[in-house]
DNA sequence: CCCTCATATAACTCTATGGTTATACAACTC
DNA sequence: GAGTTGTATAACCATAGAGTTATATGAGGG
């Protein structure tokens, strides 16, 4: 369920057209002509875009007449955020941790380099 | 180039296969071989998706004998992370503000409603 | 040298994605 | 009720993505 929405939402911040759409609703609600502009692009290629970012969670639509406005649901943002923060320190702590290590066998490298006819001390 | 780069970056998390591979790679580094254990999938697959994050800098690769160990390359993400968090910053706060528009707006909705001949309370 | 192991590449299938144009629908304007 | 505007849908095309099997390559071990 969440790993699914989490593809999603990945999915959806690959497009830079979609990106470009999510940074332009961060300044308020928009149209789907508002949102087409910019774009050298036909409206209904937005429209797509638009459902893929609601089939994602990431924004919503009311309707104001013939219009639906697009507006922001930060949620599944907030948990692509997580995941990301979430890993990103754990690698990094792991990316510190293996840079002390290379260090280290570089250091045991000189006095064990006539040895090492074969493959180091088989995996970690 | 830093757009296509996020792109890259975002595809790449997108595939749940992708983002375990990541998570195991958080333990330390691993063969084409190890990872490819935990999934129901032929080991070509598993070179693809190694591939595809490598090309997205997510991961370098060394040689030890046959084996290509993979690690983790943290900058990529960090980018993303940032992106992320920039505009989730934005987004909240838009989010708030946008909370407060829409009760100034229900206030304002009793006194006006008399004269609005269509459109409905306004959503939501 | 030959064999085996780890990985990469080729060739193919299937489905999804991003775009197009043309058209339908829905709601307002006059 | 006729026209206009905003958006969605349909049908189509081209390319990319994720998977497969079969095969090639590269590096040690005996």
């Amino acid at each position: 369920m969440t790993l699914n929405r989490l593809d999603a939402t990945f999915a959806a911040l690959a497009d830079p057209t979609r990106r470009a759409i999510l940074a332009r609703l961060a300044s308020g609600e928009a149209s789907v002509m508002e949102l087409a502009k910019p774009f050298a692009m036909s409206q209904p290629a937005v429209s797509k875009h638009l459902k893929v970012l609601e089939h994602a969670g990431l924004i919503s639509r009311g309707r104001d007449a013939q219009r639906r406005p697009c507006r922001l649901e930060p949620q599944p943002l907030a948990d692509a955020s997580g995941w990301l923060d979430h890993y990103r320190e754990v690698w990094e702590r792991n990316f510190r941790r293996l840079d002390l290590l290379l260090e280290e066998m570089k250091a045991q490298d000189t006095k064990t380099k006539a040895r090492r006819t074969k493959r180091p001390p088989t995996k970690r």
